[in-house]
DNA sequence: ACCTGAACACCGTTCAAGT
DNA sequence: ACCTGAACACCGTTCAAGT
């Protein structure tokens, strides 16, 4: 019967990322994070400096998530760039978090960030100028996707693979 | 000394946008709207719905303000480009509100979003699939740099000329 | 029609107090 | 060290009441 409750900063960060996944950040309180966990919310300051740090648990944990799957994710740019959709498009609420919440550094593990980059600029074909034009592609149009603020008959699937053969054009010009 | 107050939807609209302007959405509270218009926060209810209503005022008119400029901003598309940029640096606090928030579609003047997406297009050249493939690149960008999620030392400058020219390079591309 | 004070159910966070 | 209840200053929103 009893569960183990076992409260620290690793079931903070899990149960955290777990409720934001379900019904996104918005509605993450100190309150409703606690009441998963077993506590009252004053008690979370035991673990926490704040809300924010709680925040800066699941970015980390996000990123880190993001970046062993875009690692292994196939070899060509093509495997990458559909690899990025497809991590949005399954964790629709976890990615604003990760991706476009103002990142705070210090709270993340020493190196995570870099190392990402470091992958992205690496499936770029190890120019940093065309890593971030593509980059910001892949999140723009995650972004749009994800708020719906394209139109409805939008046909996605031609839009991404425009997405590809464009970056593919640019790779080859920048190479002569 | 009485300074007129006549508050209604158009001075609501106002005062919500520069109060972002100022200090982010994230700081507007019904209340504080309310002390700035010379009322009560309950009083604003006999005006506009809800708080969701004063955002959607304030896309509306954003939107406007953006697609005015963008109309104007020069014939190629190499200024439309700059102008993206310009106008989200200019205005970074609202930036995220107008196109980063869902879109509020009913709460809308009729049409005010087809026509800005038409102007997008026609910078594009015409094509739907370009035109999104170039939006989401510069959204994706400048939410990056707005963010601060691109290292300190990234060459902004540089980048943008890499996305005006990968830009002008599909263009052609797609004319074949 | 437009405004008010009081109230409701929420927040994040602090603090004294318990074990 | 970890947890608690009570409290603070905030939210958005409702409502009865005033003009």
């Amino acid at each position: 019967m009893s569960a183990r409750k076992m409260v620290n900063r690793q079931s903070i960060c899990d149960t955290a990322m777990q409720l934001i996944r379900l019904h996104g950040v918005e509605s993450l309180s100190m309150r409703t994070l606690a009441a998963a966990l077993g506590i009252k919310a004053p008690s979370l300051y035991d673990h926490v400096k704040n809300r924010d740090e709680v925040i800066a648990l699941v970015q980390g944990a996000g990123l880190l998530d993001f970046g062993d799957g875009f690692a292994v994710a196939g070899t060509t740019t093509r495997d990458k760039i559909l690899f990025y959709r497809q991590w949005a498009l399954a964790n629709p609420k976890l990615y604003p978090v990760v991706f476009q919440q103002r990142l705070q550094r210090e709270l993340l593990p020493d190196g995570l960030e870099a190392n990402v980059l470091g992958l992205v600029v690496d499936a770029a074909g190890g120019s940093h100028i065309l890593a971030r034009t593509m980059w910001a592609q892949l999140h723009g149009l995650v972004d749009l996707e994800l708020q719906g603020r394209l139109p409805v008959d939008a046909d996605m699937q031609s839009t991404w693979e425009q997405v590809i053969v464009g970056f593919e054009a640019n790779q080859k010009a920048n190479m002569t």
